[in-house]
DNA sequence: ATAGGGTTAG
């Protein structure tokens, strides 16, 4: 009899147990694994006869994680099979299974020997490696056994195609590679199936295209596939990863009504896109949904829950999750360890952070690359670079490469402490290492011009005596190693000792190496990109400064500097339409980047004394509910706002109150301003909008106090502000103006000028 | 042959 039909099962069969069980019984009894797999194989070797009682058993081992094993019992049992096309079933089978695991590798090598024995040459060894390349995220390499695979004259079926597309998806979505071979399938008559649209909407979700990922679910529909549970799921990660969380849950609302009902996928799905768009609220109420609806919580279920806690800081939840999790019998493992250091790391609690890895190590999980990002640009952020250094070195002793992510977190640590050299540096090293920086890594170096945060330099000093003593006494430093020097310089304070001017000069000469290089490499820029730039203008001491910056955002995008420009010189009509359809383009980003992007324009207006345009354009974001719910008679809220947006909308509410005021209304009892806890400040805590707005309040003479119980909000009552707002010299301190103004006509010609001319 | 979790810029 044959394995396959007893799925695992124990099945006695004339008072004996069948081989099948026999060995499904050895396999869960050892669940460690075998010593003896060889023995076992040679005593049953008689009652075990297809080879299909061989792929069953590649398979219970595949699914047990076993796959040393697996390969023993493979090559056993291929010695032992004459008939070509059954070794070839055998390959297809260890390929697979190799490639369910993660071994891209080794089920390349099977496959190999298999071709060059002469039974792998079947559109199923290809399409299992091919399948095998897709799991491990390896698109060139799952192409180029395609190609090699038509070349030998087979022709690639459904599995084949789908394996392929799926690739796609995997490792840096591809949309255009997967829709060109969706054609070539279609060229080749193969029709496609609801996996082939599955995978697509996969590649779609990782490619951020949703408007693609809604057209191809509609072409799904059209043309009569059914969709499944993964078909959804996808979908709403695709909407999810594009922002738009309420037609997410609008399309999670139609799915019952088509028999696919929400499973833990859906949910942790959903809660990680409400998470990632600041809804909290949300987040947690669908948890309760969950519960509710009899949906037990998974391994990532737990851990997307502990991971909002965690980067919350809210830790003693997070613990609680954790508790929770391991009362049902799952342990903590590395993604849960990871949330718990990222967070730890974030709040500045380094001694819980060394803590954890502890606790991590003696729970024998083994950190991995992320982990040790998690450590070391925490510690940089911190300052502790002895520990820094110490992570770094445990990483390189475990023989784990660095990549994009890696770079790109810890040049912004280190930006953000305002070592905008030493980013410099580690930018050549990490192309040296043959790792390409993406956009991310240069914005965050953009961005960080001009943040030099005020570092005590005496102290690093102090401390750095004994971690150069620590690093030279005991550890193993590569000569070479870029980033190992950038912390040892950093714990000797040298890159501190230069004046704070000469030291901005450099850094502005580094940012326009920045622009060289992102124009070399041809990576393209993005919406933060421009924010980056715009930011970095605010933090210009001179007009000249910004204006060899907006140069560089006239190169990249001539549009959003056409509008950039247009309002710092005094905007006209031109201007304003070019600044509309810009803001169209922006409103279709997720809700951050576009409030990013409005708050990096006001504060560059402000900056630069355009009060009256930087007011128009925060109107235009409130207009476009670019902030959340900013205003109502009674309460501003501007925690979501930088301090050049907050203090151009202050303006604009006092205004707007002021003529409910004049139209003879009264104003309600209690008026508020909420400043938040300083979201926009690098502190925690440390409220730079509070005070921004402070002083804003203090200088137009508005009789707003700080509240007693919330220090970040300022109260008032209708009646003093009432009051204020009639007397004859408040209209002039509100209403605001630009300092330059152009005239209103012949503005086309705006966009050709030249960079600022002074 | 298909879905969700831990990492980067604002």
């Amino acid at each position: 009899m044959s394995f396959k039909k007893c799925k695992g099962k124990l099945m006695k069969k004339n008072s004996e147990i069948s081989p099948c069980g026999v060995v499904v019984e050895l396999l869960v009894s050892s669940p460690g694994g075998f010593d003896n797999i060889d023995d076992i194989l040679v005593e049953f070797q008689p009652k075990l006869r297809a080879s299909d009682d061989y792929t069953f058993l590649l398979r219970e081992l595949g699914n047990r994680g076993d796959w040393v094993n697996a390969m023993r019992c493979f090559e056993f049992a291929i010695n032992l099979e004459k008939r070509r096309n059954e070794k070839g079933k055998l390959a297809s089978s260890m390929i697979s299974t190799l490639g369910r695991l993660g071994k891209a590798d080794l089920a390349k090598n099977v496959f190999d020997v298999a071709v060059s024995e002469g039974y792998g040459n079947t559109v199923y060894a290809y399409s299992a490696l091919i399948s095998a390349y897709a799991k491990s995220g390896c698109c060139d390499e799952a192409i180029g056994v395609f190609r090699s695979m038509k070349d030998s004259g087979l022709k690639p079926n459904l599995v084949t195609y789908n394996a392929l597309i799926d690739a796609c998806g995997k490792g840096g979505a591809n949309y255009k590679r997967a829709s060109e071979i969706f054609n070539d399938m279609l060229e080749n008559g193969v029709l496609p199936d609801r996996i082939t649209y599955n995978s697509l909407l996969a590649v779609c979700s990782g490619a951020g295209l949703w408007e693609v990922a809604r057209s191809l679910f509609d072409e799904m529909v059209h043309r009569r596939i059914d969709q499944d549970i993964y078909t959804y799921n996808t979908l709403l990660d695709a909407a999810c990863n594009g922002g738009h969380i309420d037609v997410a849950f609008e399309i999670m609302a139609t799915m019952a009504a088509k028999s696919v009902f929400p499973n833990e996928v859906t949910y942790s799905t959903m809660i990680r896109g409400c998470a990632k768009s600041g809804k909290m609220d949300r987040a947690l109420n669908l948890f309760n949904e969950m519960k509710l609806a009899g949906i037990k919580l998974d391994r990532v279920s737990y851990n997307t829950l502990l991971a909002i806690y965690a980067n919350l800081g809210r830790f003693n939840e997070a613990f609680a999750v954790g508790k929770e999790m391991e009362s049902i019998g799952i342990k903590k493992d590395v993604v849960t360890y990871n949330s718990l250091l990222d967070g730890f790391g974030k709040q500045g609690m380094y001694d819980k952070v060394k803590e954890l890895f502890v606790e991590m190590k003696r729970g024998n999980l083994c950190p991995n690359l992320l982990t040790y990002s998690a450590l070391i640009s925490g510690f940089c952020k911190g300052g502790l670079y002895k520990e820094a250094t110490e992570a770094y070195t445990e990483f390189k002793r475990q023989g784990l490469k660095a990549d994009v992510v890696f770079y790109s977190n810890l040049i912004d640590a280190l930006c953000k402490k305002g070592l905008v050299e030493s980013c410099a540096l580690l930018l050549d090293e990490m192309m040296r290492d043959g790792i390409q920086p993406n956009v991310v890594t240069y914005n965050s170096i953009i961005n960080a011009f001009g943040q030099t945060e005020t570092v005590d330099y005496a102290e690093t000093q102090i401390e750095s005596s004994n971690s150069l003593t620590y690093t030279d006494g005991k550890m193993v430093v590569k000569e070479d190693d870029q980033i190992i020097e950038v912390f040892k310089q950093l714990a000797c304070g040298k890159s501190g000792n230069v004046k704070q001017d000469q030291r901005t000069r450099k850094d502005f000469r580094c940012v326009l190496g920045i622009f060289r290089k992102m124009h070399e490499m041809k990576i393209k820029p993005n919406v933060v990109t421009f924010s980056a730039i715009l930011n970095a203008c605010s933090r210009c001491n001179s007009f000249e400064e910004a204006s060899l910056l907006l140069e560089e955002l006239r190169l990249f995008d001539n549009q959003v500097y056409g509008v950039a420009y247009g309002l710092l010189m005094g905007h006209n009509e031109h201007t304003w339409s070019q600044a509309l359809s810009l803001f169209d383009e922006v409103k279709r980003m997720d809700s951050s980047t576009a409030s990013a992007f409005y708050n990096a324009l006001t504060d560059m207006l402000w900056h630069f004394g355009q009060k009256r345009g930087a007011q128009l354009v925060v109107l235009e974001g409130k207009r476009r509910e670019v902030w959340e719910n900013t205003w109502t008679q009674s309460c501003i809220d501007l925690h979501l706002m930088s301090s050049g947006a907050a203090r151009a909308m202050v303006h604009a509410w006092l205004l707007n109150i002021r003529s409910t005021v004049f139209e003879g209304h009264e104003l309600p009892r209690l008026l508020s301003i909420l400043t938040g806890w300083g979201k926009h400040s690098k502190v925690v805590g440390d409220g730079a909008l509070k005070r921004a707005i402070e002083a804003l309040l203090v200088s137009i003479g508005a009789p707003f106090q700080v509240a007693k119980c919330n220090i970040g909000r300022f109260v008032s009552t209708g009646a003093v502000v009432t009051a204020w707002l009639r007397e004859s010299g408040t209209l002039e301190v509100l209403v605001l103006q630009d300092d330059r103004t152009l005239p209103r006509t012949r503005f086309d010609l705006l966009p050709n000028l030249q960079p600022l001319p002074l």
